[in-house]
DNA sequence: ATTCTGACGTGGG
DNA sequence: CCCCACGCCAGAA
């Protein structure tokens, strides 16, 4: 993987790669880039990476399946409606089968 | 410098 | 199932 200008930057790399109509977690993609401890700080880059276009902030979500992260979408319902355009069912802010369209860059990369 | 908080996760009671 | 504490790191007060 690319190491460029740091963590943020790598936390891009892997949200970047997430197919359309797939979730993942904050632990997930911490873990993939060896932080596992520190699944904070992903959540952390997102922040930041609130002005990037290529991010899909709103296909990373808790261990739970929760949109934990919506209300920093702007408006309280953007992250549901985001999901529910790329066929994903979310009910009361959490993601349905979200162990089926999990997307684990471990996994889905073949690391 | 110190303290708190946070888009998290895991473990114990 | 619910509540609490800890680890981790970065930024704001």
């Amino acid at each position: 993987m690319k190491n460029d200008s740091g963590f943020f930057e790598m936390v891009y790399e892997v949200v970047r790669l997430i197919p359309p109509g797939r979730v993942t977690s904050y632990g997930a993609i911490a873990r993939y880039l060896g932080t596992a401890k520190s699944a904070r700080m992903v959540g952390w880059a997102m922040n930041a990476a609130h002005g990037l276009p290529d991010v899909p902030a709103h296909r990373v979500l808790n261990r739970n399946g929760l949109l934990t992260g919506k209300q920093h979408f702007g408006a309280p319902s953007a992250m549901q409606e985001l999901l529910e355009k790329e066929g994903i069912m979310v009910m009361e802010n959490q993601v349905q089968n979200f162990s089926k369209i999990f997307w684990d860059p471990e996994k889905e990369l073949s690391l």
